[in-house]
RNA sequence: GGGAGCUUAGCUCAGCUGGUUUAGAGCAUCUGCCUUACAAGCAGAGGGUCAUAGGUUCGAAUCCUAUAGCUCCCACCA
């Protein structure tokens, strides 16, 4: 079989993904062995893949392929989320283009035109992890709005609702004037913006013959400082602090808004900062969160003077009908023409955001649905404080408790068509049932009305959908059983649920830990008894090499499918764990990838080498390879324990690394180096059975990050039945090594290493043999391969007797000496022997000095004090060593 | 405004309960090699006052305090 020196991936990759799909191995059904599974955050469905993903999903593959590898019956259940603010957004905006507007159409007419852009583009992100290796089982995919899940959806809403934990009530909320729709805390991004304080004139309304205040004038105007001028006229009242005295003289006032000269009063409260602008506040209940709790307290009108889409409405009396902020230029303008503006000055805070349209959220007092969080945020809150649910990494355990601490109740109405709609139906009169169906809320409406007569078309189900979120909580349960709250008469327990859930780990974000990973607890102990997960790994935020998040908009995010056809998809799936510890961010840097397409280069032309050996059985083992395999079998022993531990700890990139390491410097450069046979010479059969061996371990400890390249050469090591495959076998086992055997190794491949040094600098070609002394300990079995490596003529024990062209190096305390006859430059050899000794000298002294310390040896455990004693030892017995050699210099 | 975290080689990071020969890795760099598995490679080498200043200790990258710089989260100062 002839094998190209490049490894291929893009010939590779396909057909192994269809290997695995054809012969069902990514599938999971429930069995007696112990299940691992992970549920995948689900992508929004008309989505495409990002470097986010590409992390995200990388990870978990890496797990749950290990997880498979261990005998555990591993479970990816796969899926989508309707994501309904950003998919009605993408659909509304796609129809604009078409010249049709969302006011102009019918409900149902919309959410035909969103099902057809759902189906035209849900689903490509899927076939994009595919691309990548994802190990999903394909024939659980579930979606949120599938029709079982979206049963399970308002089946928990009318279980909250009849529990008493949903309501619905006036409150400010955030509101999205782009999208229309109110969005969560969450879902506003607070952003500093170099704004404007205006000082506005409000005339104070004179009693006849005004009194001056004592010791000044009489005082015309109360000024008030705000940066949103143009909502002056929903004002209802100014508000000073009762102990401020700059502002006594206002107290009991009324004072007139300017432009529209409505009278207001001055009010007192202990809320107003003395300190900011001039002390008085203006109060504007309808359009601003701390000024509606005023108006509560102070019981002040509330005057809405904004539409939805954020233009103003007739209440405001002026403007109607023009846009927020060309009002705020308009005004200032119109409030400097009649010399009510006093003042304007630069002023940087904070504005608030949509997450989704990106415009500013205008605080408005709207009817909406809440859910109380109170009692189920507690065990929520408990089972991350008590460690049932770790987080890797631990430092987001702090963040959490304070917000969980902090939480408010959860605005879950959205003014949404694409999404779950709220099952809550209105009567004629006013007063509303909440139901599963049309059908029982007409029951329902007829109990409390007492009219027999009445139709299902007098009820009026309510317009708007439920937040995204209030159904991805549930995503742990309903991918495995969607009847979860169920009625409470079902006699089979669901089997999937009872044996999949808890799930094992979750890979998410960790800017979705409130979102999305909080309230997933929260529905586990609401409704499936306990925790829903029991790992919960918090990935990095991919950054480009400047350090800014990926984003669409910056453009600075690189095609990931692009990155898979340039490197293959292992090469970047190496390229992305290269550098992201758990929590960690991740410089993303197309480098990293390149290093993952050279390695699977490297893998595949080992495997060319170890291919291409003729095996002779009749042959004896050399020396040299027995001595090779014996280290290499504890170095790959240590590996896996320490790989386990790895795992153990999450640090998925320490484990990558060290199989790296493993594969390329230990078996690819020494081992495969030390075994290989002369060129045209046939191996002996026991090594090249034994590199077959540790090839086959090498590819399974690598086949968690590098699913493709793996199973390519698996297959080729030997004869496979179909069907077989590596993602099938097991994780190779240890629990112990061999620490001293691979001491000894070590210290041969330094002498290895010395002697190299030596040809260079000397300029000895290699195929130029040496002479070696050795003088002190050594493991002599290894000195085969030692000459081997090395080229070496012989190796002989002690010094060379009263040579003086002798070139040497010390290794511990072991000497050793390479003859150079004339090659040996005496000058050189003396300045280098020099400076080690001073070297060897200063780090005597430092020991000395400590051992000198009365109180160190006093304090210091036993075996610290004698671990310098030994220091010092070996420190004076490579002085004399060297002090040796410089006399036979001479 | 409150909270959390970070600062170790040019870059990205390990370094766990203070001591393991005067700090490790990968990448990058430099030098020499087209040696019949691989130049996407081989061999070798160099590179760090562990942010700064104090303190605790026989002993500090590691623990404590302060300072500086960076990052993230939360929060209604108009």
């Amino acid at each position: 079989m002839e094998l190209s020196a490049k490894y291929n991936p893009t010939e590779i990759e396909g057909k192994w993904y269809a290997y695995w799909m054809a012969h069902q191995l990514f599938h999971s059904e429930p069995d007696e062995r112990e299940p691992y599974t992970i549920v995948i955050p689900p992508p929004n469905v008309t989505g495409v893949l990002h470097m986010g993903h590409m992390l995200n999903n990388t990870i978990q593959d890496v797990l749950v392929r290990r997880a498979r590898m261990q005998g555990k019956n591993a479970c990816w259940v796969p899926g989508t989320d309707h994501a309904s603010i950003a998919t009605e957004a993408k659909v509304v905006a796609k129809l604009a283009n078409e010249g049709i507007h969302k006011a102009d159409l019918t409900r149902e007419q919309f959410l035909e035109y969103a099902w057809e852009w759902t189906r035209k583009h849900g689903g490509i992100i899927l076939e994009q992890l595919k691309k990548l290796g994802a190990s999903c089982d394909w024939d659980r995919m579930n979606f949120t709005m599938n029709e079982a899940y979206s049963r399970s959806v308002i089946r928990v809403f009318v279980d909250l609702f009849n529990k008493g934990k949903i309501y619905r009530g006036v409150r400010m909320v955030n509101w999205d004037p782009k999208a229309l729709t109110a969005v969560s805390d969450e879902e506003v991004i607070h952003k500093e913006e170099l704004g404007r304080l205006y000082y506005i004139r409000y005339k104070i309304k004179q009693p006849q013959n005004p009194p001056a205040p004592e010791g000044g004038t009489p005082c015309d105007y109360c000024v008030v400082a705000t940066t949103r001028p143009e909502t002056i006229m929903g004002d209802t009242a100014v508000a000073i602090h009762p102990h401020d005295p700059k502002n006594a003289h206002l107290r009991g006032k009324t004072v007139i808004v300017p432009l529209i000269n409505r009278e207001v009063p001055i009010i007192e409260d202990e809320y107003i900062d003395i300190e900011f602008g001039t002390g008085c506040l203006k109060v504007t209940p309808a359009h601003d969160a701390n000024d509606y709790l005023l108006g509560e307290k102070h019981r002040l009108e509330v005057i809405d003077i904004f539409n939805n889409d954020g233009t103003l409405n007739e209440k405001a009396q002026i403007y109607v009908g023009q846009e927020r902020f060309a009002v705020r230029e308009q005004i200032v303008k119109d409030l400097e023409a009649v010399g009510l503006l006093e003042k304007v000055e630069s002023y940087l805070h904070k504005v608030g955001f949509s997450e989704r349209t990106d415009v500013a959220i205008e605080p408005k007092l709207s009817m909406q649905w809440f859910v109380k969080m109170g009692e189920l945020a507690e065990p929520a809150l408990a089972a991350v404080m008590d460690d049932e649910v770790l987080l890797y990494p631990a430092k987001f355990k702090n963040t959490y408790r304070h917000w969980m601490t902090t939480i408010k109740d959860w605005c879950i109405s959205r003014q949404l068509w694409w999404g779950h709609r709220i099952p809550a139906w209105y009567l004629p009169d006013g007063r509303f049932v909440v139901a599963e169906d049309s059908a029982e809320a007409l029951k329902l409406a007829k109990a409390m009305t007492k009219n027999k007569s009445l139709a299902i078309t007098d009820l009026q189900q309510d317009n708007d959908c439920l937040d995204t979120w209030f159904s991805s909580w549930l995503w742990p349960i309903a991918v495995f059983d969607p009847d979860v709250p169920g009625s409470g008469e079902e006699v089979d327990p669901n089997i999937d649920l009872q044996y999949y859930y808890p799930t094992s780990d979750l890979v998410t974000a960790p800017e979705i830990l409130f979102f999305w990973v909080a309230r997933m607890l929260m529905a586990g102990y609401e409704w499936a008894g306990g925790y829903p997960f029991k790992n919960v790994y918090l990935t990095g935020i991919v950054r480009d090499h400047l350090g800014r998040k990926m984003s669409k908009q910056l453009g600075n995010s690189p095609d990931p499918i692009a990155l898979m056809d340039q490197y293959g998809a292992d090469g970047v799936r190496m390229g992305m764990l290269l550098t992201s510890p758990a929590g960690n961010d991740l410089p993303f840097d197309e480098a990293l990838c390149e290093q993952g397409r050279n390695f699977c280069n490297k893998i595949w032309n080992a495997f060319r080498l170890v291919n291409g050996w003729q095996a002779d059985d009749t042959k004896e083992q050399p020396a040299h390879s027995a001595k090779a395999g014996e280290w290499f079998k504890h170095l790959l022993r240590k590996t896996v324990i320490e790989m386990n531990d790895d795992f153990d700890k999450y640090r998925l990139s320490e484990a990558l690394m060290k199989i790296y390491k493993l594969f390329w410097n230990d078996f690819c450069a020494w081992y495969l180096e030390i075994v290989k046979p002369p060129s045209g010479q046939a191996i002996d059969g026991t090594t090249h059975a034994t590199a077959r061996l540790f090839f086959d371990y090498l590819l399974r400890l690598l086949h968690p990050f590098m699913p493709f390249i793996s199973e390519e050469i698996w297959q080729h090591l030997q004869p496979r039945q179909p069907g077989e495959s590596l993602m099938m076998q097991p994780q190779p086992y240890a629990d112990c090594f061999d620490e001293d055997c691979l001491a000894h190794f070590e210290m041969i491949q330094q002498a290895i290493a010395s002697v190299r040094t030596i040809r260079q600098t000397k300029n000895i070609p290699y195929r130029e043999p040496l002479e070696l002394y050795v003088k002190g300990e050594a493991d002599e079995t290894l000195f085969p391969l030692l000459q081997k490596m090395a080229n070496l003529s012989a190796i002989r024990p002690g010094g060379p007797d009263g040579s003086r062209n002798v070139v040497s190096f010390l290794i511990g305390t072991t000497e050793f000496f390479v003859p150079l006859g004339a090659m040996l430059n005496v000058e050189e050899e003396r300045r280098k022997l020099l400076a080690d000794l001073e070297y060897q000298q200063q780090f005597v002294a430092a020991v000395k000095q400590k051992l000198c310390n009365e109180r160190f040896i006093l304090h210091a455990p036993e075996q610290v004090v004698a671990f310098e004693r030994k220091k010092q030892a070996d420190g004076e017995a490579r002085i004399k060593a060297i002090e040796e050699q410089l006399a036979a210099l001479q």
